[in-house]
DNA sequence: AATGAATGAGAGTTCATTCAT
DNA sequence: GATGAATGAACTCTCATTCAT
């Protein structure tokens, strides 16, 4: 799985790559908080900075703008699942395979659920660029289930079209997202594990094709 | 299907009922152009009264806070779709009345998906009271696909724990919305009638045990 | 004497014309109090606005941008001084229109000098836009004094090439505003009447060639 | 011509008066920029320590606020000028000594002009105090003009009370510079050349009475 | 002597809401 | 019932200045 487009540059007065580094994790968590709680409208550059843990002028070393925090957030999500998802033992048998990659998925999404519905309902306020930028890596994502379901089609285990690749990764895409975004409903009637083998079972039954 | 809650009151200064209804629709659909194009937040009441055909007094005539109008476009989505899902014939095989009534589900959202989308992204804008409220209303319909699966394990033809019967319904809302949330993924490599076809033969192929 | 410019539209989300021009004026009385104290960057809106007699919102009814209200000020120096300009009595005999045409230009900076000074020191603040309109303005005003000049040579009092004209009539329009610009050097030593006589005589006696 | 008022000091936390001189240069050289460029107020002390080539914290080594940056350019401009006009051969036939004065002084403006162009927007931001010594400096200028026309009077060429004394070297001073802050204006119509020679016979012409 | 990250007061602007007409 | 001018709290972002290194 490779990056498709350069990393969207937000723009600093720092120079210390480090310490760059370093302020925006904690810019990005504080975001995460404020956010998850009030929405990116409500949530202001004051209040982020504060629980960030320095003054507003801070903030603005870092970030040129209040979207530019809400992209760094998105951004930092695909940097997560891209490492959590690269990093699993990868296995010769391509249907478990194709369930390890599902499983990752949706616990990497279980580990990051706030940041996964703030993505959800806040990119929208992404400029047209940062926008497309997102997308994009979410598109990615799509691309890597479709892989492995490709695979599985080559050995002959599952028969499906393309179209039917592609609705079928977008299905794993989404399903595992709304996990996050419906954890009103969905936590109370089930676990991330059971939840994990009912999506994995009903997929998988309903792509192979017993006829 | 029965309405679980008393719809929360929108108060006015206005007597005659059929102009509030009528005012009311005016609201609401500028209200969809509007929060589609720029999201809630930066949509302006005065905006809304200006598409809607009305001055700004006008319309906190028609509704106390701009949260209100939210509201009323949430709540008519609803409205909409349980009137289109009471109306078509049923049938008396129940598999083939569960399919019916997912077809017209992703017909409804297919012709609302701008309505939805907004529902999706900015109900989080709402006071906890009102979103309780609209959050019933998605269970409402979780709990009609319920009711039809239901059915269907009663005939034998499926075999569902309780909590597969809410994964199962909970599944079919979510990727009938996804229609709308994620259009601009979905639309490049389908129709609707193709995305109905694959959900509803995923969707059945998957939950039916054939052992 | 034509404007040979439409004016630049400042835009108001107010609709009665005869409030929008009451308003200004008032506006720009509260900004040339403020600028002439302690020039446009330090005067905030909210002065502006308080000095005015209304609040911060109203300001911005009236106005889009703090930089507008520069614009109106200068747009309205011109204004008042062609009304004055365009209203004293014409002689007949051209070089005592002359004389005339001065004192009564110079009797208008006196009056507004501190309109004038704002002018000579703030409008570079002013858009590209904005600024050309001004100094177009100001061209207006040298090609006034060029026109009375050309008046004299063709009767054939003066004798002066059109860069002479030019000149000359800069001369005038400089000289004028210096009386507003270097107040705190000129109103020591003579009175604007003793200044007029001093300006006329010198550059009649400059400019006429009796040899 | 000698300097009427102590200069003022601007602090320094630095001791090498050498480097202090140099430095200085190099923030006066890039604030003649910036300033022109942007003005006094949206010019920044960052982008004067950039452009001056060190970093902002040394920047504040040899200047305790941005206003000493403005003062310290404005009193190079009056240094600079007297070492022009000093150094200038002196005739013994006054007249002509004057014609000499008037034309170094236009010079010196013309290869000055952004930095007069700036005195004369600016100053206004001045402190009191530094606003003091630099219109002292210019009254120092007038002074000049007023010693030389004097010098004329008492050969019996020029016959002019105090007064007019004043008001003509206040005439001379003001041309000159408008030749920089109207360069707009002028550059268009004459050489710098043509400018003094129209200056020089106007006002000359203009003063000598023959009757 | 030089650096540059940190600070926070303060500025311009917006917009939901009100209320007199 | 309809209008639209008035309001002011609240928000994002800037930038002169400081000080530890």
């Amino acid at each position: 799985m490779t990056e498709s487009k350069e990393k969207l540059q937000v723009e600093t007065t720092v120079k210390d790559a480090q310490l760059i580094e370093f302020r925006r994790q904690q810019i990005i968590n504080a975001a995460i908080v404020l956010f998850k709680e009030k929405g990116f409208h409500r949530a202001t550059t004051r209040e982020i900075a504060k629980v960030a843990g320095f003054s507003i002028g801070t903030l603005y070393e870092y970030v040129r703008t209040k979207e530019d925090v809400l992209y760094l957030l998105c951004d930092s999500i695909y940097h997560e699942v891209r490492q959590r998802l690269d990093s699993f033992p990868q296995h010769s048998g391509t249907v478990d395979e194709l369930k390890e990659a599902i499983k990752q998925y949706f616990f990497v999404i279980d580990s990051m659920s706030d940041a996964f519905t703030i993505m959800y309902q806040e990119s929208k306020s992404l400029s047209t660029e940062a926008l497309h930028y997102v997308l994009n890596k979410e598109l990615e994502m799509v691309a890597l289930f479709e892989k492995l379901l490709k695979n599985c089609t080559e050995l002959g285990i599952l028969k499906l079209s393309e179209q039917e690749l592609f609705l079928a990764a977008n299905h794993i895409v989404i399903q595992g997202q709304s996990w996050a975004f419906r954890r009103w409903a969905l936590h109370k009637h089930c676990t991330i594990d059971e939840f994990i083998a009912y999506q994995t079972n009903t997929l998988l039954n309903g792509i192979l094709r017993k006829e």
